[in-house]
DNA sequence: TTGAAAGCGCTACCAG
DNA sequence: CTGGTAGCGCTTTCAA
């Protein structure tokens, strides 16, 4: 049987079965009859050498014409340096307040013209995920959370980071810091109940995994703050669901508390909804305090008290870490950026 | 009181004041008395080629000496491939639900061995933004929202992206598509209330700029469901501040509507208040219904009637573009993603 | 088993 | 004003 060639059938939509190679700046250069050199400099609009206006058009066009695209990588590689600002993606999903902070600094600093990347880092943790950030070679990186080692910060370092910058509870030897010290939230809050004349003061502590960073620290908060007073501190375990708030709420009255921090506002609704349920009147016979002064505390009724928490404005961040970047040799800083302060409403 | 950033004092520690070059392969190579080609053989594991063991410890101790972290850029230039998925951070911090879903997507994209990258466009939109995203020559781009034009996503494929998918209200030509039907929201919802006997329906719609990617289609999905019918359809624009909300039940008599459709269980929550405020009686004078099916809604009293909405597992989603990328030859698929259904409770 | 060298795409020197 | 060219750091043939 002869040979025939059959024509397949083909939607002009579908992807061509061989895809045109990327086209590059020598595609380019051959498209306008110039030189690679010459299509640099029209595309990058270098000042120091002048392209006649003819020239300047051809090479628009044939980058048009051919969908030209810079290749960032080859760049970077070439120029021995990237504007990339680099940010680990957080584990879990930022809640309301600090997702807007992230949010405000990233785009502060994508007007100071860096490219912000957040990066997933699934499964690597500490220094491995240095290395993994440390390929990429940011010229900064900021941390947020439990960040990495001393170890890890040097390893930034090293792959020619000029900044990296630790957004949590610690300070990380190397690293500048911005210090989010939540210790200071449970402070505000003890003292704020023990003001109001409570003396068996609970303290809400998530039990989904991955909150640990900051309810420690404010678990640890609320001790201090009534340490060697006549207040007790009870740490009250409680998942992020309706059957373990009744849970705690149903042995309310055994554990003979008369307050509870409830580590945020939405804990604090959760708890203090199965409480009103159980008859536990607030701020009477119990009171309640959240943090970080969520809409949502606005609405409840009793209205919740909760400690607010202030963050440093995304746009001075972004301005220290382009002064970090531009000049690198000083020492490392540390600020302390995280205020608290309470906010009392009805429910305590 | 606006918050200050106070510097505390620090001991000085060692950023030196000339920062040694990074280290390459060469350095390696140099330090272990070998070639760059090996240090590159031992590094990678290379299966093709058999190095001695005296060689391979040689080389890893010198690369730990140095620090020597592999430069991503360079690798992929001459690869001539990279394995980064790119995804456009939203302009607005998301929400529990969706920041859920795009979290579980990273992740199991990672464990694909894929590096997943957010990419922050500020300013930049449309296609702007488009050749932004395929200077970095991902191997795929997952878009959320209102994605790129047909151009873009031209654009895209011709720097090598090998999938371009959209999350988004609608299709885009060329692209991927998993289609998140927010009228069916809508639809959900008016169907629901019309059922319930209401016929004079508020449909809040949030005045925050950045929410009409969803609202708009909410509201329409509603209109749809009740049109050709007795029933009527307002819409109800709503700031996300309790003032905005206690102008909005202030004249809610006046408006003579018998329920609500609140955009999500966040603004029906502010609303619902404002009306409890106001002497309105839920349901009994009118229903209110959110969607999200946030645990917030479960809190409040009365329970909270909401569309829940089910999308797709991120596993199920990265697997799709990881088969797209291996093979991307296929038409472009679209998915309809969306799932929703009410969850009557009391408020409706 | 190891080394020499080409070349990925780009920019910045230096000549013409 | 424009072109030739070296070289960024890496991998991968091809030779030794």
């Amino acid at each position: 049987m002869p040979y025939v060639m059959v024509q397949i059938p083909h939607t002009p939509s579908a992807a061509s079965p061989t895809p045109r190679p990327v086209p590059t700046s020598a595609d380019v250069a051959r498209l306008a009859g110039v030189s690679r050199a010459t299509v640099s400099y029209v595309l990058n609009n270098t000042s120091a050498v002048r392209i006649s206006e003819p020239t300047r058009r051809r090479v628009h066009e044939a980058a048009k014409e051919l969908g030209y695209v810079p290749h960032a990588a080859a760049r970077s590689l070439r120029a021995g340096h990237s504007r990339m600002v680099l940010m680990p993606a957080p584990a879990i999903p930022a809640g309301p307040l600090y997702g807007q902070f992230i949010n405000d600094l990233q785009w502060a600093l994508s007007r100071l013209d860096y490219t912000v990347v957040q990066y997933v880092t699934a499964g690597l943790r500490g220094d491995e995920a240095a290395r993994a950030w440390a390929e990429l070679r940011p010229v900064a990186v900021l941390v947020p959370g439990a960040g990495p080692g001393a170890e890890g910060v040097a390893v930034l370092k090293r792959a020619g980071a000029r900044a990296v910058v630790t957004l949590g509870p610690e300070r990380v030897d190397g690293a500048h810091a911005l210090l989010m010290d939540h210790e200071a939230v449970g402070r505000c809050a003890g003292a704020h109940l023990y003001a109001r004349g409570r003396r068996r003061v609970g303290v809400v502590v998530p039990a989904e995994t991955g909150l640990e960073t900051y309810s420690r620290p404010r678990l640890e908060g609320v001790r201090r703050a009534l340490y060697g007073t006549d207040a007790s501190v009870t740490e009250l375990p409680l998942g992020y669901t309706e059957q373990s708030a009744g849970e705690l709420a149903s042995r309310w009255r055994q554990l003979g508390i008369d307050s509870v921090f409830a580590y945020n506002d939405e804990y604090a609704m959760l708890l203090m909804r199965a409480l009103q349920d159980e008859g536990v009147r607030i701020p009477e016979d119990t009171a309640v305090v959240g943090a970080d002064d969520l809409m949502l505390g606005r609405l409840l009724r009793p209205r919740l008290s909760t400690i607010h928490i202030e963050l440093p404005s995304g746009r001075e961040l972004a301005e220290l870490v382009d002064r970090v970047v531009r000049d690198p040799g000083g020492t490392p800083e540390t600020h302390e950026v995280l205020g608290a302060s309470v906010v009392r409403r009805e429910s305590s």
